[in-house]
DNA sequence: GTCTATAAGCTGATAGAC
DNA sequence: GTCTATCAGCTTATAGAC
């Protein structure tokens, strides 16, 4: 488990299996490291080796382990909000709610770390969120406020705080990555099966919906 | 900030302040330091610091960094879980249920580091929970499944997965410590005020009672 | 019980051969 | 661009004086 097969030295141009840059391999493996051991808990052995790589070559594509840190967290956003601008003010919260709630819960299912390293970040601070993403985030938040405010004028949805329903709806959705382990714990499994997923998609939809008064 | 000033050598008995067993003033830093940086980048020098005291006493009373977190985390999932058995199948759940949501936003607020710590602890695999207490904590969880059973029998809510709302309902108040930082970014703040805790209460109630269909 | 000094090991990062 | 070797610093934990 410690020595790693050391691949291709110089006589490697063009591999049996279609070569992806070293970067992107690198990116992807750092991402599952700093997922399950946090940014202090990951090593850059660890990352190497996952990669089959020296550590000398990890740091050669990314100066530092901070660098990488930020990289990796930079493209995770991106995934993290991709779903909230499909809600708009036109469309209805019983069409528009539910289909945000599945896409969320299933993004926890599929790409749990990026929700993980996410939930991370924020707990210890936001420390490098905030330096370069914080914007990007606060006007997609405003943005959905908007959207809230919208349907409520039209008498869709009750009188509620919109802001902090979308606390609710962020961190309900999100705990089906974050706590992941949790759940499968108490549920008495290994971990989460599918009708777990759906199980929780449809508790919140119908929780939510009917909760702020959807028709 | 790093040399702390050296507190009474052999010259003292009884000092002014009442003094505390250093166990239970160790306790305490530890809290704050794992809470803020996690356990990996805490540090016993750090805790020392906090302290006022030399890292060796640290480890002469608990003997490594590991133990003094099993003590810690022993200590906050007793915090963590002691609103949840004040709900019982007779209370009705439009007394229990923002009884219970209060406690666990206000608890999030007085006591935020016992949340994160236990977030943090849950999110990289829940590793020293699952050895000690994983028991404690399904026991609670049971438990409290039996509870929402017995007011869907009653016809109290509506019918609903009991597994998942619990989950729903711990997220969603969790959230206002776990995430207070996020959240205080995004509403331009630079912390939490009353005023936002106790919005979410009254948000999480509403959206909970209504939703599950409490007359 | 309290402290100083130090061991033993691991970490991020760099230098320099190929 | 890729790799080996190594440094300097910090970490947990221990030994042993007081």
């Amino acid at each position: 488990m410690k020595n790693m097969l050391k691949k291709h030295k110089s006589s490697c141009l063009k591999t049996t299996t279609a070569r992806k840059d070293s970067s992107k391999q690198i990116l992807m493996a750092a991402e599952n490291i700093f997922a399950e051991r946090g940014y202090r808990g990951s090593t850059i052995s660890a990352i190497a080796d996952a990669v089959g790589l020296p550590k000398a070559n990890i740091l050669y594509y990314f100066k530092t382990k901070e660098k990488l840190y930020k990289e990796v967290i930079k493209h995770l956003l991106t995934l993290w909000m991709q779903h909230m601008n499909e809600m708009t003010p036109e469309i209805h919260p019983r069409d528009a709610l539910p289909k945000y709630i599945m896409n969320k819960v299933r993004q926890s299912q599929k790409h749990p770390n990026a929700s993980r390293i996410f939930a991370a970040e924020v707990l210890h601070g936001a420390k490098y969120l905030r330096q370069s993403l914080q914007a990007e985030l606060r006007e997609q938040f405003e943005g959905t406020s908007i959207v809230f405010r919208a349907w409520q004028n039209k008498g869709w949805i009750d009188p509620i705080n919109p802001e902090h329903l979308i606390f609710m709806l962020w961190s309900s959705t999100q705990a089906y990555a974050d706590h992941e382990l949790q759940i499968s714990i108490l549920m008495g499994k290994e971990q989460l099966e599918e009708d777990d997923f759906s199980e929780g998609i449809k508790l919140i939809t119908q929780v939510i919906l009917k909760g702020i008064g959807v028709k």
